[in-house]
DNA sequence: CCCTGATTCGC
DNA sequence: GCGAATCAGG
């Protein structure tokens, strides 16, 4: 595949947008994210900008200590180069519609407004506990590993007892669902004193 | 381990 | 220009 001027349009769109390199390379196509990534670099828009340069700066003259010996990364000459203001200032950074040619998720710049579940166990997550809950991959307790959800199900006393074990967040020992109704912020308990 | 983007360099 | 391999971080 190469990149065509819709390729390359539907890149720079969901880029914008904050999808990350695999989700447009899986949308694409016959591109691996790296190709994605090199892509994104190639046309100058690595810094998500376009009107919130607020965001991810990080430091372009990111220096490597010549800590690696006869590695391949020969300290290019070229350290620091005055990155000067990016075209990228080209269209209007807001207020643009686009094509919603498909599923627009992510608003934009903006993280997500605060989210409202803060108490209690949102029905959402307990439905959405039971649902993957069904796709569960049921593991035994021998064959959990550090990434499975080791989220319990059934009763250990009986035959019906096994463990998520689907893929968990990262860091947490809970699938993403689970960790939903895990990590409860707080109360619950509040009115059920017994 | 999964993921993310960043960078280099042979092609 | 391209993108795999690699680096660096979460």
């Amino acid at each position: 595949m190469s990149w065509t001027d819709e390729r390359v349009e539907t890149l720079k769109k969901m880029w914008s947008e904050g999808q990350s390199a695999s989700q447009i390379a899986k949308e694409l196509g016959g591109v691996t994210r790296n190709a994605v990534i090199g892509k994104v670099h190639r046309l100058g828009l690595s810094n998500r900008a376009g009107g919130s340069p607020a965001t991810t700066a990080k430091a372009p003259a990111k220096e490597k200590p010549a800590a690696k010996p006869a590695a391949k990364k020969p300290a290019t000459a070229k350290a620091a180069e005055p990155k000067a203001e990016p075209a990228a200032a080209e269209a209007a950074p807001a207020a643009k519609p686009v094509t919603p040619a498909r599923k627009q998720i992510i608003p934009a710049g903006q993280p997500l407004p605060p989210q409202p579940s803060a108490n209690e166990i949102s029905p959402e997550a307990l439905k959405k506990v039971s649902e993957i809950e069904k796709s569960a991959k049921k593991l035994s307790l021998l064959e959990l590993t550090e990434r499975t959800c080791k989220w319990p199900v059934g009763d250990p006393a009986t035959e019906d007892f096994w463990f998520c074990g689907l893929p968990v967040q990262q860091g947490k020992p809970y699938c993403e669902a689970h960790v939903g109704v895990a990590f409860q912020p707080m109360s619950s308990r509040r009115d059920r004193k017994r």
